[in-house]
DNA sequence: CGACATCGGATTGAATACAATCGCCGGTAC
DNA sequence: GTACCGGCGATTGTATTCAATCCGATGTCG
């Protein structure tokens, strides 16, 4: 019956290794197997991983290009130091997209619910957030906080889906690795509390209302911002006010 | 005389191949060289500039994670929309970026003024700055406004450089292609006008005032953002307030 | 005449092989 | 004892080769 050839459905040459080489050194950097500092050299994830040197390199650097090791020519690649300094960097500019996103989300949800026709992709991201929220809440009622910082970006990444646009989930997936990063520093300190305010923004986005979903987005930012901070004392920066978060508006001297 | 080996200042293994055919595409698709939507193979690419496919297919998925391609397994790339819809956020992340860098790069410049030992590194930054400003000048009194985009890309980025923080200039650079892209399709509308910004910028940096420097930068970013939607009309958003580079501030509806 | 299954060329993906470079260790001269 | 220099192992970078997959042309059947 050659009518039906065989079409595998896992093909043997794996087209997706790359990725799957380049997530699974991301969640070891992102918690700690890998330290900053380590060398990492191409050969010995290529051993770990089953394949050749080729998807590792296209892996490392993609790393690279998130900021997650630090290559030089014939020098190897080497696990970059956690950006302590850069936290509020990273937390403002982070704050700007969340909020986005949330309006956007919020926009296009109440488009959804008055429509005739449902947005079959819309719909499938918006149940996968649902879940996400069930399986964050039952870590944390079993004090498993270390499955939260993947949930945690999965959450994120899944309302940046929500909202449609593609920049700005582009965007959020670029930094959403270092956020993770300092999550997974955090977490055993606001994890629980953090996680409670997703459903409220959730909430929000269902509603319908920009500003409301925006605010609130914002919001849970900055409390992850201000919880960060506390805990880890950043150095350099006078105490962020609330709007502290764009950047622009207060001063901090003439 | 073995013992000098020929050293070729010039290696037969170029390692900054991929670099180099990256940053040629780049700028090809930047300027409507190459236009959204054509077949990008790789053994074009290679043929064309004298290499393998392997260094190719890394500056390709470079491309990919920049936006600028669209890769499917098996299916190769092809290269991606301008991204107009999303030139609104693109603005309101790329001023909170800018905003920071000029804050930053005020307090460096405060600190390098006053400082006995001066910083080699911070210094040569700052005098490619100037001649930075210099040709983009020259390109404008000489109404050479194609050369204006590239020299724009390099001031900013050049402006992240003195500002000492790497989170934020990676930041920047990762978002710096797509604004590129979008200023050259802009150029000859509001090029001139926006360069003679710079200088202002700049200025205030080597003040110290980071409130000055972080205004003036934001300003800079919002009056792009602002001549490009009066020239291309963006469809969905209500026309951007002063504040609404945040996202945050300003409410649509309750 | 139109639609569909099938086949072939073209292209991508990965593995292997080879050349070039860097860091380190030992030897040597001072 | 110390500093410098030459060679060697380890690692990266690229080219080449082969397998797997997708898209378009072709033939055939209804």
């Amino acid at each position: 019956m050659e009518r039906f050839p065989a079409r595998p459905s896992r093909p043997e040459t794996d087209a997706a290794a790359p990725q799957r080489v380049l997530d699974a050194v991301r969640h070891d950097i992102i918690f700690g197997v890998l330290a900053p500092g380590s060398r990492v050299t191409e050969a010995a994830l290529a051993a770990a991983y089953g394949v050749s040197r080729v998807p590792v390199r296209e892996a490392l650097r993609a790393l690279e290009a998130e900021g997650f090791v630090e290559s030089r020519p014939y020098a190897g690649s080497t696990v970059a130091a956690i950006p302590l300094d850069d936290a509020e960097d990273l937390f403002a500019v982070r704050g700007v997209i969340e909020a986005r996103i949330a309006r956007r989300a919020a926009r296009r949800a109440a488009a959804q619910f008055g429509a005739d026709a449902p947005d079959a992709a819309w719909w499938s991201a918006r149940r996968a957030l649902a879940d996400i929220l069930d399986d964050g809440d039952r870590a944390v009622a079993a004090d498993a906080l270390a499955e939260l910082p993947e949930l945690n970006i999965r959450f994120h990444l899944g309302v940046a889906e929500l909202s449609g646009s593609a920049s700005l989930a582009a965007l959020l997936r670029q930094i959403s690795g270092k956020i993770e990063w300092l999550y997974a520093a955090d977490v055993d300190h606001r994890g629980k509390q953090s996680w409670g305010e997703h459903r409220l923004v959730l909430a929000a986005i269902d509603g319908g209302s920009e500003t409301e979903a925006g605010r609130l987005m914002a919001g849970h930012v900055e409390s992850s911002q201000r919880g960060y901070l506390e805990r880890f004392a950043a150095p350099g920066a006078a105490s962020a006010g609330p709007s502290q978060v764009t950047g622009t508006g207060a001063g901090e001297r003439g």
